[in-house]
DNA sequence: CAATATGTGGAAAACGTTTTCTTCATGTCG
DNA sequence: CGACATGAAGAAAACGTTTTCCACATATTG
């Protein structure tokens, strides 16, 4: 609990000024071998760091970025923050982040304390459009990630419309007449992809049923499911709002006597680690959130640095279809698709990802 | 980008000196009703918001506390991280964390960094014992999460001799005979748990196979699988370090066409949220992930404020036993135990806890 | 050898606060 | 009415750095 030594102090202890120890330290400067071997060795017998509070209140840089997420819980996130992670590193950088729990409040607090400690900042958020103004007048680079920013904001996202386009065309094609969607509205995701569900039904001239759930997690998942269940005309497919609503769906499913996928199918969106290990094996669409996490870094790193094309404004992903064992297949052969496919291999990590799926569109 | 107002703008704007700013927004003193309003006039107007930066430098607090996992990616952390969440929030403090990555060198570079920007510190960390006073070194209070400090610093940790004694108890009650453990030798409590998966087969007479996983995650526990399920003398029952681990295992070990429970029990450590829905559900120990953050920062604070009596060290709290599916039970009953226990009920949270399981032993 | 370039090092200002100390005006008490 | 307590407000130092500018010594050039 000792006091740290400070440029100062090796100063005194090499027997030179501060600004020379600074700049020696910094390399801005060179200087007799003699007094650098000093300062090297009075900062060796200190175990002197610089303070980075001091430095950066001249520099104006901290050399840390933030990344705030929604719910550190939900391995979408948490693997988007590795992906930030790593290519901040990289950078040179370390991150700092914070979890806002789906609380405006909470953020609103979090964001005002991170934005005066960091260079820039990568933000998933659900604050409607016309309050985005006031994350960007902390006066920090940002890039939205998951949604689009204002005009000239950068952003990163996946691309949501095609997600659930991809989603319903497959289960059409499976041979599903009446499908669900458990939607989350509050989410910047779901009315994009309610469209995309909806442009992809119509075309097929079938209706959809949407379920709402108070937040993306596996207990809402778990909450929603009788009553989605319960209703007079039971759907043959339910699309949940992402993987965590999809596994605590299919929990209860289960418990109810459902057989998945042959009963019903489920879909999951974000193809999180875990749903591979469901049971069954959960069927979604990869939203690529490492990255996610990653590009949104590098786009903050361009921002920062101020080279950013005033062309790239919104980097768009491609989200890819997983097709595992709960969604039930037209053609009934021995072996089911999937994982499955290749059964008695020692190494199953191959998953079955259905590129062929994609729908024969463009988001415009 | 433009920059941000000082205290200096708004004692100008205000018409008043900088120290009256200062007091005014920190409380320290009553000013005439004029004054005050047209501080708090000049503050709306600019927006201003202190610096906390060059207020860290002068009073020596950040107002942020720091946690460092080893892997964001394993929930398990994240609820430690979500506990210690709550907790700093509680007490007006924000939280920034770092992932290690279970890297040396990394966790060297990101403590330096985190240690100057935060008033104390909960470390997860597997560095050996006589390099932990380099984490002291930092001079800001510490509190080890998940194994014991130095001796002095307070920590927190579950009981991981009581979780593994638990387990093998179980595990010979419902018969079986050729337990394996697959361990991850650098985890500290690795050590405690082998211990007590040994102290409770030998009371049994009987012997255990260790398999070691070069990492605590469910591509090794895919990767280690065969090599344990080829041996010539196949174990009955399989624990696993984690339960990212056991997953992991479970789904390579059903594609090789084992059945479990029939064939092979598997537990896993930690009870992570998923762990209730893999196939079949885990049968596990709950480490209790988010109290240990909660807690963790409640000692955190104690220490920060330097009541810390002397005798309390070290925070131990008890695991639980949580019997799911994967693991066979010797009397067999027309529906299995576990959550299947109450069938066709429609909230299927309640998870059977079977606490008298509990030991018959004290940890020394 | 004088004049100039070069390289090494230090003095001091600046960053945006908090805090201590001081000043000054006002109100209170005997 | 004078002495004194009280309260409001400001001046200035401090926190630990970086950076700009300047001084000095030495090397180079004509």
């Amino acid at each position: 609990m000792r006091k740290n030594p400070t440029i100062r102090d090796v100063a005194a202890n090499a027997g030179v000024s501060i600004a020379t120890v600074s700049k020696y330290i910094n390399g801005a400067q060179r200087f007799t071998p003699a007094v650098e071997h000093n300062i090297q060795a009075a900062i060796d017998k200190l175990g002197y760091q610089s303070n980075p509070l001091a430095r950066s209140m001249i520099t104006g840089k901290t050399g840390s970025v933030g990344v705030a997420i929604l719910d550190i819980c939900n391995p979408h996130f948490t693997n988007i923050v590795k992906g930030a992670n790593r290519v901040a590193l990289e950078h040179g950088y370390n991150l700092l982040f914070v979890d806002t729990e789906e609380s405006q409040a909470r953020e609103d607090e979090l964001l005002d304390a991170l934005s005066r400690r960091v260079d820039g900042l990568v933000v998933s958020t659900r604050m409607p459009e016309d309050q985005l103004h006031r994350i960007l007048g902390y006066g920090k680079p940002v890039v939205f990630s998951g949604r689009p920013g204002p005009k000239g904001v950068p952003s990163i996202g996946i691309d949501a419309y095609a997600a659930a386009y991809m989603i319903a065309e497959m289960l059409v094609k499976q041979g599903h007449r009446n499908i669900a969607y458990i939607g989350f509205a509050p989410a910047r995701p779901d009315r994009e992809r309610m469209r995309g569900l909806v442009d992809c039904l119509e075309a097929h001239g079938l209706p959809l049923t949407r379920h709402e759930v108070r937040g993306p997690t596996m207990a809402e998942g778990e909450r929603v499911c009788s009553s989605v269940l319960l209703r007079k005309s039971k759907p043959d497919a339910v699309i949940c709002y992402n993987d965590m609503v999809a596994i605590g769906f299919m929990g209860v499913a289960r418990s109810l006597g459902m057989s998945i996928p042959e009963d019903l199918s489920v879909v999951g969106i974000d193809n999180i680690p875990f749903s591979r290990y469901t049971s069954p094996a959960l069927t979604t669409v990869d939203t690529q959130s490492e990255r996610l996490g990653e590009e949104g870094m590098r786009l903050l790193f361009r921002h920062i640095a101020g080279d950013l094309p005033t062309t790239v404004e919104h980097i768009t992903l491609e989200p890819r279809l997983v097709i595992r064992e709960s969604t039930r297949l037209r053609v009934s052969v021995p072996a089911r698709a999937g994982e499955q496919g290749k059964p008695r291999r020692a190494k199953p990590t191959s998953a079955a990802v259905l590129a062929s799926c994609k729908p024969a569109y463009r988001r415009t």
